[in-house]
DNA sequence: AGTGTATTGTGACTTTGGTTACAGACTGCC
DNA sequence: GGCAGTCTGTAACCAAAGTCACAATACACT
């Protein structure tokens, strides 16, 4: 699928400009695109895959944030891009992922320039400050048990699927939990007949 | 003070136009500026004394992002207002404090007119952007012993004063906590010297 | 089939932090 | 001074989740 059918919202003129400065680049699955302390000199839109957005911490402990989907742009990359500072994130390819660079020169003059792309960077800064404050809702407030069973809805409907294809022990990192922990929680779930537990996946019968 | 040393970077032109256009409010300490799930028509620019920007939850309970100082935005004004959206935090004022309120519809145009206005909504973005990191980190990775000092320490930096006049109760629900493990951490605290305790204050002696 | 590795299951234990209950101390006010 | 209300200190207990140790299972590969 092409720029145009994945970013409709953004005037011809504007994709054009973008289909002649932006770079093209794939990323195959588990690579990292972008890791703490690297400088960023480009603002990222996905084009297929899926990309997750993590922090890191000194220990190699990792957060899960949120997922990026086909048409969406990271929004640390714009906030870093805009002022050449280095990411406190780290961005994975989830899935084989394509992804659209776009240097950052371009985003002062597009910005002022096209309506339509002002109001993707202000959409892109929303939707992700929203997710942010459900992600610190969830932290602050719910207990793991909740945490778990969030992050397992969130993951069915990013990848439409209610098959999630992942071993416990990344699960608990992505949620900077404990391998044990996440067993035992899940347990429970498929005792209660949330779900059931496969080797390597886990099918979710509840929405 | 007034608006344009307050925000000295933005150009003449601008602040003309702030002055004319911008409604000036004031509130007393502890009133509430901004609660959930009410609906944004204006962006907010602080002009004197503090506001406590937090999240809230069903049950009352209360958990602090970051403040916010003389001469910063509200960025999830900002972002409900370019949308006319209801907001998902609580605004309250921890002093006295002057706003100046921006009527929406002129976010848009001052966008493409001013350039150190669209400099100043995305400067905004990132450093509240980088503050929810901050946060996220803190509670993702950090036990409440930490958590308390970097908030002791918070604090002390936006308050300018080594003395933060709160009852623990206060800090406790600001932490999302109880006021039993916050005595108990501050207790321990004074032990190993580094703060000291009084009524409806403490004293911090380290930096 | 047999071996090695990764994954999952589970029990016992520890730590952190939340809860309950109550005592003492300070402050304001009459 | 006496009383009420708020704030702080502390002990005992509980619950959630992290850690340790080890068993059991499944899969991949030869």
């Amino acid at each position: 699928m092409n720029t145009q059918d994945r970013f409709a919202q953004l005037e011809p003129a504007l994709l054009e400009e973008i289909n002649t400065h932006g770079i093209i680049k794939t990323f195959a699955m588990g690579d990292v695109i972008m890791r703490t302390g690297q400088y960023i000199k480009s603002t990222v839109l996905i084009l297929e895959g899926m990309v997750k957005i993590s922090r890191n911490d000194d220990e190699g402990s990792e957060f899960l944030m949120y997922y990026l989907q086909p048409g969406e742009a990271c929004a640390i990359s714009i906030i870093c891009a805009s002022k050449a500072e280095t990411s406190q994130i780290t961005a994975t390819a989830m899935e084989d992922t394509t992804v659209l660079m776009i240097p950052i020169g371009f985003m002062d003059t597009w910005m002022s320039k096209y309506k339509s792309w002002y109001y993707f960077v202000l959409e892109t800064y929303r939707s992700r400050f929203e997710e942010l404050l459900v992600v610190i809702d969830n932290v602050a407030f719910r207990n793991m048990d909740e945490r778990l069973q969030f992050y397992l809805k969130r993951h069915t409907a990013a990848s439409q699927s209610n098959i999630i294809a992942l071993s416990h022990q990344q699960i608990a990192e992505e949620l900077n939990s404990s391998r044990e922990v996440i067993s035992r929680l899940l347990k429970k779930m498929e005792q209660r007949g949330m779900l059931k537990l496969h080797r390597n996946s886990i099918e979710l019968l509840i929405s």
